[in-house]
RNA sequence: CGGGAUGUAGCGCAGCUUGGUAGCGCAUCCGCUUUGGGAGCGGAAGGUCGCAGGUUCAAAUCCUGUCAUCCCGACCA
């Protein structure tokens, strides 16, 4: 396929351009350098903002100088001077005042000159790096026929989440919210050997997902840019060494995108699989709650596995009693009463040494409601988002009125241990955390109106139906692989990597002969870059209180050039250094406005965030021009002769 | 889906309590001045006041309904 390389962030933007370019590219030799990096053709294959060469006839206007700059007076842009009211986040304000992007509608944004730049700079770095482990570029559609969705069970399981719409016949159809169907399909029409395998292919697409509140601008959108890719192999062997790979892409795609991250463990969540990692960016703004480690554990809160104390000795442990403790429906009105009627001679009573029994009903996807209790220690809440991963697929509701009517034996504020579990007279299934090994001592509800039970031992006095991880996590909890205390941080999700399995290559009839002619079902990988969010991200992650901050590999252009003064002589050496940097193939944006005073261009430098910033201007006279790292502040005067080739040495 | 807030010019906002000519700042256009930190003066263009209904001689303003958006919580690249 002969297309350019980032989608839209190439030279020839405009359809009818392209075309009169396609001709005579088909042909040339040179092309797979070209197609690398479109953005530093030289001024040699271009002329008036369009190739050379094409037969067509000019009849855009000339927007571009060269390819690799761009002059101000003539850019499609405007810079607000306010914050819009309806951003909060910093990359939202600052991209939507820098005028990279533009709301369309909740969620959705339309990407402009500057913006689409950047994303296709994100694109690139992410298809050198997959195509650089032997992964092959595909592109489904984003609307999608129903039927495969309905084969895998997810038109069902992703409920609200999907843009579903139909054709003039009636026809179901949505927009792809992810693609493992497509690609699980694909695969089975054209491999039907191990032979073929093992393969990797990856799309970078427009995704569609009608979530139930969008917010935080490019960060978290309805529609929005993915690269998701796709590992197939005949053995768990080969999917190991497909994982290991993407993994390793991933580090490389990440430390180019220049911004702090984490890779954490993480859960599969709905989409089911094993091995499951999440690359995030460290960010206070983030969505996800991680936990790391001074020995280096890091893992996404749903996958933290409680380190489970020794079992405790309890021969001399006293028996158990029931004691009256009215109106003390709470932890704190509890622990408040047993330090004030029954104090204990060692210490106060603390919440830690109450067992709090949660009630929640499950909702399975077949529809049917499951009751299920919990017991938490007292100071401890259950993390919602951590049960949920826990009884997934099943959803997650509350224990309502009608029923505690359904279960008589549960006392609202004082339920205990002895009317839980499956075989007790509830029947309600109950589950502990793992803190509560066999031998450890509680006051818990003792299932009467105003009464608890004290010193209850685990193991002794009741039993559960198993255990599980849904307690919150709190700094400080030992990391289960011993490496010290854990830190609690945000993070914004931009990767994820997991190992599917073949889930969906059984649902959807993806199988091959192996060497010994028997059909095996193919086991698969699943991999995504969040690459319109990852614009968002490295803004989040390095802006400051003047504006954007990019990384160079980010930059729409390197240099953003800023002739300033009264005089002709600084414009005329402006323009002779724009040239002589376009011409070496430096991307710069050169503000060449007349009449615009020199406040708002130096602010308007610093909003839009290039990397280094070129001024001639007052220096001029002394035969210097200054040249400012955007990131570092830090400035010198470099004298005019030495300029282009000064910046070209920091543009490398 | 629960809670909170807001809809007035491209953007940011006032006006609403107490109904009567729709305003301010930025941005835009013209002229003159200005040119190292979001310039000054003068002139101009730009608005179905979210939508629908009601009350009234008269509604941005009061009443009813409705829609939308944003923010905080439950879901995800």
């Amino acid at each position: 396929m002969g297309a350019p390389g980032p989608a839209g962030a190439g030279p020839g933007r405009p359809g009818a351009r392209r075309r009169g370019a396609r001709g005579p590219r088909q042909h040339r030799a040179g092309d797979h350098a070209v197609r690398q990096r479109p953005q530093r053709r030289g001024p040699a294959d271009v002329r008036d903002g369009r190739f050379r060469g094409g037969r067509h006839v000019l009849v855009v206007p000339v927007v571009t100088d060269r390819v690799s700059g761009m002059r101000m007076s003539r850019l499609f842009l405007r810079t607000l001077r306010d914050d819009p009211a309806d951003a909060e986040v910093p990359s939202h304000r600052l991209l939507v005042r820098a005028g990279y992007v533009r709301r369309v509608a909740p969620g959705i944004y339309s990407w402009l000159p500057l913006g689409l730049k950047v994303l296709g700079k994100v694109e690139q770095i992410v298809r050198e790096e997959m195509d650089a482990i032997g992964s092959q570029e595909v592109r489904f559609p984003a609307l999608l026929p129903r039927e495969p969705y309905d084969a895998s069970g997810r038109w069902t399981d992703y409920g609200p989440n999907i843009f579903r719409l139909k054709d003039r016949k009636e026809n179901d159809y949505l927009l792809g919210p992810t693609h493992e169907e497509m690609f699980t399909l694909l695969v089975k029409d054209l491999c039907s050997s191990y032979k073929d395998l093992p393969l990797h292919l990856y799309q970078i697409q427009t995704k569609y997902r009608d979530e139930a509140r969008p917010r935080a601008g490019i960060l978290r959108g309805r529609e929005f840019v993915m690269k998701d890719s796709y590992s197939f192999d005949v053995d768990d062997a080969g999917l190991e060494k497909s994982y290991q790979a993407y993994r390793e892409a991933y580090i490389r795609i990440f430390d180019r995108l220049g911004f702090e991250y984490v890779i954490v463990q993480a859960t599969s969540g709905a989409m089911g699989g094993s091995a499951s990692e999440e690359f995030l960016a460290v960010a206070e703004t983030g969505e996800d709650t991680f936990v790391r480690s001074p020995g280096g554990y890091a893992a996404n809160v749903e996958a933290v596995s409680t380190v489970a104390p020794d079992p405790v000795p309890f021969d001399d442990a006293p028996a158990a009693h029931a004691e009256k403790t009215p109106d003390t429906p709470t932890i704190d009105t509890l622990v408040d009463h047993l330090n004030e009627q029954f104090p204990r001679d060692d210490r106060p009573w603390t919440a830690a040494d109450t067992l709090k029994n949660v009630l929640v009903i499950l909702e399975h996807p077949d529809g049917t409601r499951e009751p299920l209790a919990i017991g938490v220690p007292g100071d401890r809440e259950v993390d919602a988002k951590r049960l949920e991963a826990q009884v997934s697929p099943a959803e997650v509701h509350a224990f309502e009125e009608k029923d505690f009517a359904a279960h008589p034996a549960l006392v609202k504020g004082y339920i205990g241990p002895a009317v839980l579990g499956t075989e007790s007279d509830s029947g309600i299934r109950y589950l502990l955390d793992p803190r509560v090994v066999e031998g450890t001592r509680w006051v818990t509800g003792a299932n009467v109106e105003g009464s608890h039970v004290i010193d209850l031992v685990a193991g002794r006095d009741f039993t559960a139906d198993g255990t599980i991880e849904a307690a919150e996590v709190r700094a400080g909890d030992p990391a289960p692989d011993g490496s010290g205390p854990l830190e609690l941080a945000r993070g914004i999700e931009m990767g994820h990597i997991f190992q599917l399995g073949r889930k969906y290559a059984e649902a959807l009839g993806l199988q091959v002969l192996d060497e010994n002619g028997k059909l095996v079902t193919v086991t698969m990988g699943s991999y995504g870059v969040g690459v319109s969010r990852a614009v968002a991200a490295v803004v989040e992650n390095t802006y400051d209180e003047l504006g954007i901050v990019w990384p160079r590999e980010l930059a729409p252009y390197d240099v953003h050039l800023v002739a300033t003064g009264k005089d002709e002589a600084v414009f005329t050496a402006a323009d002779q250094l724009y040239d002589e940097l376009v011409a070496s193939g430096v991307e710069v944006l050169y503000d060449d406005r007349p009449k615009v005073s020199p406040g708002v261009k130096f602010k308007d430098a610093e909003l839009l965030g290039m990397p280094t910033i070129v001024v001639v201007g007052k220096g001029l006279a002394d035969g210097v021009v200054e040249v400012k790292d955007r990131a570092t502040g830090e400035r010198s005067d470099v004298p005019v002769a030495q300029v282009a080739e000064h910046v070209r040495g920091i543009c490398r």
